[in-house]
Formats: C-alpha cells, structure tokens, sequence
RNA sequence: GCGCCCAUAGCUCAGCUGGAUAGAGUGUUUGGCUACGAACCAAAAGGUCACAGGUUCGAGUCCUGUUGGGCGCGCCA
C-alpha cells in the first residue's frame, strides 16, 4: 500500500509529545491525567513551520498549569526522532514543527515507489460502499442537477475506491408507478395522433409534451405498424410505455456516458413488487416490528414510534404501493440483500423532507439510521452574460444535460460541477466555461501538467532523464518554493480520507488547484535546466512527481490531463 | 405555522470540522520573458465574516434569537 508520508509526519510527533509527557509524568515535572487528544496540524500561517500541535493549551486546563509552561516542559525533553528537525514555543502556547530534509526525501520517494498510485490507501478496510446517484425520471432528458449529481456521485465513487473501500455505482430507474403510467398515456396519444386520430385519445393534461414522446411513437410506428389500435387498451399503454422507457433509458446511458459516467447497475423499481419481491420481505419486517397498521382502507406505516412527526402511507386505498414502501425496500434491497454497509443517496435538496423522514424507516425494517447518508443538492442556476438562463434556445425547455454538453467540454463541466461543496446554490457561468483560457481553473491545472511535460521533453531531447529516486539527493531542494511544493504533494493520501469522511469531492478539484499553483511558483523561483548536476537531478525529479500526482488526482475527477495544449 | 439548507472582499468562492494577523480567483492599478511553456508569477488595493447575545484560554467555525434568500411539509414520485 502506498505511504501516507502527512500522516507519517504527524503520528510521529504525536508519539513524540506522548512519549515526553510520560517521562515528565514520571519524573515528577507534570502531572498524571492530561487528555490523550490534541491536534496537530498544518498551520495556517506558513511562517509557523511545517506542523503545530496544541497539546499546551488542551492540556493546561486539566493540569492546572499555563500553557507555556507545559510546552517548556515537553520540549525540553522530547525525542525528535527522524521526523522532526526542531520545535518552537509560540504565542499563546502553541509548539511549531520543523520537519527533516530526511521527511521530505522520503515524501517523495514514496511518490516514486507507488506512481499512479500514489494516494490510495486502505482506509476503508473493504467495507462495501454504494453510491447511488442521478437516478433521473426516465420520463424525458436529463437536467442540470443530474450532471451536478451526476459528477458528485462518479467522482465520490473514485474516492471511496481510491481510500480502500469497495465500492459500486447505481442508478435507480423509477420503473413504475404514475409517471412512468403517465408517459404511457402520452404516447398512446401521440400513436392515435400520428394515425390521423386526434380525438379518441386526447392528450393527456399534465402529459410530456416534449417532441422527444412524438418521436417515439413515431419511432414506434415505422418499426411495428399500427397494429396496436385495436389492442386492448391496458396492453397497448404498456407497450408502449415500454418502448419509450427504453429508448428513454438508452439516451440516459449515451449521454452519461458522454459525460464519461457509468453506472455499475442499473436497478429497476419494478424488481422490487411481485411476488416474494422485496416489497413483501421489507413489509413482513415491518410487520414483526410492529410497524404497520391499517386506516381508511389504506395500509400506514406507524412511523411516529421510530421518530417520525407523522406516520406515513405505505399501500393506497387503490391497492397500490406508494414511492416511499417501494424505496423502503429499495433501502432493505441494498443493505440486507445486497449486503452494502453503507450507501449514499445523492438527491436534490427538494427531496430533503424524504431523507428526513427515511431514518424511522430505517429503524423500522431493523437497520441503523446513520448506515444510510444523503447528499442534498442545491439548485444550479445557469448564467450567461451576467443573466440567468432558464430555457434551453434550441428546444424551449429547460435546459438538458446534453445540451449543456453541446455547448461546453465535458472537462470543464465535470470540474465545474466538482468544484463547489455539494450544499451550496451554485450559480454556473457559462461565459466563463466555455472559454478555453486561464479564466477557467480547468486549464489552470491542465496548464501546469502541460508545462511540466514541456520541461520532461526538452531535457530528455538533450538526452536528461528523471533518475530514480533512490540515486537522487533530495537534500538539494531547500527553496521555500520545492518544500511547500513537496509538503504539498505529501497531503494526497490524507486529502483523499478526508474527501471520503466529510463526502465532499470538491475537496479534489480544491487540492489539484492548490497543486497547479503551488508548482507555478516552484517553477517561477526555481529553474530546473542549466542548473548545477545534483541540483537539476532533484527538480526534475520534483516536476516528474508533480505531473504524477496531477494525473492521479485528474484521473479521480475523470478528466483529461494533455501533455500539451 | 413547522422543518431543512444558505449568508465571508464589487463578483464567484475557500477557510483543514474551535486556533495565531480571515485567504484564493476574477475585476481595478503596477512590475516581471534574448533563460526550461507569460494559459504563468510577484506587488498594491479591497472586510463590522448578515445582525444581537451566549459558551471558553481562543468563535467566520458551536448554542439561542432576529433579519434576508432557497427548498420542503400529498393515499405525488
């Protein structure tokens, strides 16, 4: 497994601090009973060195002593160990940290070691992990916040994959139920309208008047004729809604996977009623859980005992499932059939009432609440020339996932839509996404990739190759530029298991910014070619694991990484 | 009415889950290529962190209230 050299760093000093409070215990110079807890962490201000911890300040209150005193005490007599090179009392008790040249070298022989690898981690020890997510009405095309969702769920994915956790992508394809029935309703409409019929079967009022459903029955007819007419009519909605679920369905993938997502399944709503279904286990639970009662010719799910404000219908009085029974056992489905530990639903921020209530639910088919996490969306509002766009120009309609793709690289909108934490309302500029210049953090970071390569090919024209790191002598790279550059660099693995604990991918679009800039001004302060031998060995060596974390994190997000552009 | 989310520089957003003098990008002003890619870098300017309290060594971050914005409260999905 790759190194995790950042948290290399701060265990040891951890273990340091521990270490000397025990002998001062020991020795009589502080007190026993000081709390094991305490932070260390990069400063924010870089003059304070590499690392600080706050052991001082926590543990001055249970001691009874001033801070500073403490610190005087531990630092006096701590063991630095390979890691640490010196250690500074600060302001209120702060204790700052100088890292060895001897961590540094080894940061970036780590880099060297696991090369496209480097990064990963077995943090999540195989724990099995889905991620669901877009999930779009197979009822017409996909919208904004499916590609928002969409690059959320994909990149999310990669991370969980990235920090060891084994983890599957999957779509939920509403199936059933009164929309699916309504598209049913709208094509058979569109059939009889094609045919010459208009008034048999009038379009239904709150039907999909896209042209997508025209085409579909158009579709329908020049493939099987017309002989449906005379179906029955229950027969003939079903096929249908069927035929254009599926040519619905197919688009989905093509334009997904235009957008360079693929889901590992694609599960049906429909799978889950019938007979022995899940619908009936989860309800059979429920039942022994002492969870469902009947009312008004409807059955209910008694959800004020499991924390609810309300309790909640599960079966209508038409006989009928409602959606919240069939994702109940979607949810049973996925954690007690299919075994997963956790799974994350990425919806929109509409639907936040739903996943608040979902946690009763969850105890009621005997699952633990937390084992199921929700990222919430906030709307995208699209923005051109300083107005909001509401409609698509070509088709009318609310702007589609295809047509943004149309108008912009999918590696912009895939970075774009990483690049804000998932609950914020974002507004996204088309002005400036679809310019191919600096405007555009895109080609920021793909800039410093370019360049780097630039740097690669003209010393490899003049026959200098990056060495291994084994022959290069780190000790030369002493600029303030090359060690943030490297400190930087160190950060991946731990960047990557934070991403996975706070869900959060933006914080890898916000990491591989911080590269891109950190390396510009390593580049700028620091030449590379015509530099003395053991010099030019150690920064070229520098730029080529610096092109290589750029990849790696580039490949989590899923977006090209040109050698030129 | 009740519930959830949000409010930080003119604009778009960070702020490492409570740390030291609140940071980037963009826009404005200025400087840096006969040297590895100037799609870059450096500097200046720009702030009552919506408002008022509270918690503690310490609050943009936590708790309460207020204001303003988004969303939700169905035998819809």
């Amino acid at each position: 497994m790759p190194k995790n050299p950042y948290a290399l760093a701060v265990s040891a000093v951890r273990r340091a601090v521990l270490n000397a409070y025990e002998e001062a215990v020991v020795r009589g110079e502080l007190p026993a009973g000081a709390p094991e807890d305490f932070d260390v962490s990069e400063p924010r201000d870089k003059g304070h060195g590499d690392l600080a911890a706050n052991f001082a300040m926590v543990w001055a209150k249970a001691l009874k002593l001033n801070p500073r005193k403490v610190a005087e005490i531990i630092v006096a007599d701590i063991d630095n160990g390979d890691f640490i090179e010196k250690l500074e009392i600060a302001g209120p008790g702060f204790v700052n940290i100088t890292l060895t040249s001897a961590w540094y070298g080894q940061t970036l022989t780590a880099i060297d070691e696991a090369k496209a690898d480097y990064g990963k981690s077995d943090y999540g020890h195989g724990k099995r992990v889905q991620v669901e997510f877009v999930s779009a009405n197979p009822t017409g095309p996909m919208h904004l916040g499916n590609a928002r969702g969409g690059v959320l769920g994909d990149v999310l994915s990669s991370i969980f994959q990235w920090t060891g956790f084994y983890c599957e992508r999957e779509f939920y394809l509403n199936d059933t139920g009164n929309q699916v029935d309504l598209l049913g309703k709208s094509m058979e409409s569109r059939f009889f309208e094609l045919l010459g019929d208009e008034v048999s079967y009038p379009f239904p009022e709150d039907g999909y008047h896209g042209d997508d459903v025209k085409e579909h029955a158009k579709a329908y007819i020049e493939l099987h004729g017309d002989s449906l007419k005379d179906a029955p009519e229950a027969e003939r909605r079903t096929k249908l809604r069927d035929f254009a679920l599926e040519r619905n369905i197919a688009r989905m993938k093509e334009d997904l996977a235009r957008y360079r997502i693929v889901h590992d399944v694609w599960f049906k709503e429909s799978s889950l009623y019938g007979e022995g279904g899940a619908v009936d286990i989860a309800l059979a639970d429920m039942k022994k859980n002492d969870a469902v009662y009947e009312a008004d010719g409807a059955l209910w799910f008694a959800a004020t005992k499991f924390g609810s404000e309300k309790d909640e219908v599960l079966r209508k009085g038409t006989g009928f499932y409602t959606y919240y029974m069939g994702d109940i056992a979607y949810h049973y489905n996925k954690f007690v059939i299919r075994g997963f530990d956790t799974v994350i639903d990425i919806w929109g921020a509409d639907h936040h009432g739903h996943a608040i209530r979902f946690a009763s639910a969850m105890r009621a088919i005997g699952l633990e609440p937390t084992r199921l996490k929700f990222i919430l969306m906030q709307l995208v509002r699209l923005v051109r020339g300083g107005e909001i766009v509401r409609m698509s120009k070509r088709t009318g309609k609310a702007v589609s996932l295809s047509d943004l793709l149309d108008e912009i690289p999918v590696d912009a909108a895939r970075f774009f839509f990483c690049s804000r934490q998932n609950d914020t309302q974002m507004d996204f500029d088309l002005d400036i996404a679809v310019k191919e210049d600096s405007d555009n953090p895109v080609y920021y970071v793909q800039y410093a990739h370019a360049r780097i390569c630039s740097i690669l090919r003209n010393l490899l024209a003049e026959g200098i190759a990056p060495k291994p790191a084994a022959e290069v002598d780190f000790t030369k790279l002493t600029a303030p530029e090359e060690l943030e550059l490297i400190k930087h660099l160190a950060k991946l693995p731990q960047e990557l298991i934070m991403a996975a604990d706070s869900l959060d991918p933006s914080r890898m679009t916000k990491y591989v910014m911080e590269t891109a800039a950190t390396f510009h001004k390593f580049y700028n302060a620091c030449r590379v070619r015509g530099e003395e031998q053991s010099v030019m060995d150690a920064r070229l060596k520098l730029c080529e694991l610096t092109a290589q974390v750029l990849r790696n994190v580039l490949t989590i997000i899923n977006i090209t990484c040109p050698d030129r552009m």
